[in-house]
RNA sequence: UGCCCGAUGGUGUAACGGUAGCACAGCAGACUCUGGAUCUGUUUGUCUAGGUUCAAAUCCUAGUCGGGCAACCA
């Protein structure tokens, strides 16, 4: 059996985070045998999203690295958040990202039975009981950070009383709320967690997974540590505001007398311009301010898979963010810079004109019919193309100034620029409207090997050949580095209103013959994806990201 | 005003008692059939105050600042 992933390279130089030395020391001691066994554990309540990625990364990368499995478990411990909508959104979402779990694909919810029985153990050993106060009545009994809390009631019932009353429960004698099973710790511990957590309530609502077999259902605290050590997880890795509940965790895997699972905690990934709470993705896609979850503006890995990221890519990033305890806030840079990187080593170039401008070249006569592209310049093993030539061209309006300004290394009347592949263009004049407006520019026509020296090439299109088709340019969803560093300020306020903008391009023809899910680079552009839903001969093309552009017209 | 965790250039990270390094971003230059890529150089950093030590980013104490914890959520 093999739990590595076919997609997922060897990278060499990787950075030791706690969490490798952890996984080190303990292989080092033999604590586990030498075994690493972790477990990605979603909720299936909602999409997965970047700040998942890192998690992902994080679990099966540790087994990959020693030889051990990652186990992917639905945590569905709670009925009426979870869906099994979400489960196949969820294991696309791994898969894509190049991670597998071969046989390990577990639910939380298939442990209920064991559970229940470990619970009926808790209480025969004194250490669990069935508390009837209310949860309004609890918020007194629970006490305040800095005071100690009151013990329950009911908190000294006879295991018999208990197991008879839990029974109860679980046969569903008794109304949602009316009793919950509660472990019984420490009331006076400065731990809130450990003041006699709820461990089982009771919710008349059938399970998406388990059926209708149960009405109470386990918390969080009590099942994880469960789960985990069923499945014997040696290093339980989750985020941050978990480190309050260790000890609980700790507490019901010694109470249970279960394998010794260890819940190591990290920073979870924040990243800037964008937002990653579920419930402000949400808001997003209900009130249609983006186009469902997969929009490709979204930080959910649909979202990213739609915008063309390659997952290779998304992979070099959680690896380059590293695994810390300290809440960062990351730069998005960095995760466009993983994308240019990957992509410009293998996205096949071409030619689009985003926003044309007629060219007319005068000396018909002398210009070739076809030229030969070069297919990517980092790879030469991507071969060439051909790509029609014509009196008529179209080339980027921009690449054209009638003033120009200081610095402008592109055409301008009376200056040449090399047509990218193809040769040089001198510019001889211009046509204009009776507004001044420039609608062409003339030009004269000079083979690649003419004794012409600029500064600049240009990409254009061959008027005759070049086919319209839709462009969508995705840009940050937000204009502000951190669009909810501010609670009194609603995130959506700094939502960027061109995040979006649909253009008409003019693309050379090779460009009518993609597959959906190809990736090109538009040369001087960006990388664009084709659209999954592309309809045949009539391609749709995503921005991913532009270009990295050291010319600033403005500066 | 309780408990837990954290703090290294603009950002993300390394250094595990012995020269504060890498990456991203920025800036400058070289090169180039993409103002891309590549290469070179470069600006900027150990939260504060004490202590231990020949030597502290690292160990100790106190403080400051930031985050988390009072769901029958995960």
């Amino acid at each position: 059996m093999n739990n590595s992933a076919p997609a997922a390279p060897e990278t060499p130089a990787k950075n030791m985070h706690f969490i490798r030395e952890i996984i080190a020391e303990d292989n080092r001691s033999g604590k586990y045998g030498g075994k690493v066994v972790t477990r990605f554990p979603p909720e299936p309540n909602g999409y997965l999203h970047i700040g998942h990625a890192k998690a992902i990364c994080l679990d099966f990368g540790m087994a990959l690295e020693n030889n051990g499995v990652c186990h992917l478990r639905m945590d569905d411990t709670n009925p009426v958040k979870e869906d099994v909508e979400y489960t196949d959104s969820i294991k696309e979402d791994v898969r894509w990202l190049g991670f597998d779990w071969g046989p390990h694909y577990y639910h939380a919810s298939d442990y209920f039975e064991q559970m229940y029985e470990l619970a009926c153990g808790l209480i025969r050993d004194g250490k669990a009981y069935v508390c009837e106060l209310s949860s309004e009545e609890w918020k007194d009994y629970r006490g305040i950070p800095t005071e100690p809390g009151k013990e329950s009631p009911f908190r000294n019932r006879s295991p018999e009383e208990n197991l008879d009353l839990f029974q109860r429960m679980r046969a569903g004698e008794f109304p949602d709320g009316a009793k919950v099973l509660r472990a019984k710790i420490d009331m006076a511990s400065p731990n809130l967690h450990l003041r006699d957590p709820v461990i089982y309530r009771i919710l008349h609502t059938p399970h998406p997974h388990a059926g209708d077999k149960w009405c109470i259902y386990p918390m969080y605290d009590y099942a994880h540590p469960i789960e985990d050590a069923i499945e014997q997880i040696t290093h339980s890795m989750c985020t941050l505001e978990f480190e309050v509940h260790r000890p609980l965790y700790d507490w019901v895997i010694q109470n249970c007398r279960l394998f010794p699972s260890q819940q190591i905690e990290f920073a979870r990934l924040a990243l800037t311009y964008t937002v990653m709470s579920k419930r402000k993705l949400l808001e997003l896609v209900q009130q249609g301010l983006v186009n469902g979850w997969d929009d490709p503006r979204m930080p959910t890995l649909s979202g990213l898979r739609r915008r063309g990221v390659p997952p290779t890519a998304i992979r070099e990033f959680c690896e380059r963010v590293g695994i810390t305890k300290y809440e960062s806030l990351t730069d998005v840079a960095l995760l466009e810079h993983c994308i240019r990187d990957d992509l410009n080593k293998t996205a096949r170039r071409a030619m689009a004109v985003l926003d044309p401008l007629r060219v007319v070249i005068e000396n018909a006569g002398e210009i070739p019919t076809a030229i030969r592209g070069i297919n990517n310049p980092e790879d030469p093993a991507a071969g060439e193309r051909e790509i029609p030539f014509g009196a008529e061209l179209f080339i980027e309006r921009e690449d054209f100034a009638l003033v120009p300004p200081p610095k402008y290394f592109r055409l301008s009347p009376g200056k040449a620029v090399r047509l990218r592949n193809a040769g040089f263009l001198t510019c001889t004049g211009v046509e204009q409207d009776a507004a001044g407006n420039v609608t062409a520019v003339r030009g004269r026509f000079d083979p690649m090997d003419a004794p012409i020296k600029v500064k600049a090439t240009i990409h254009w299109v061959p008027a005759h050949a070049a086919t319209p088709v839709e462009v969508r340019l995705y840009d940050r969803l937000f204009n502000v580095p951190e669009p909810d560093a501010d609670k009194n300020v609603d995130f959506k306020t700094h939502l960027n209103p061109n995040s979006l903008q649909v253009v008409q391009a003019l693309v050379e023809p090779s460009l009518l013959a993609v597959q959906p899910g190809d990736r090109f680079q538009f040369e001087r552009i960006g990388y664009f994806y084709a659209e999954p839903d592309s309809r045949p001969g009539a391609p749709v093309f995503n921005r991913t990201v532009t270009l990295k552009d050291s010319w600033k017209s403005g500066a």
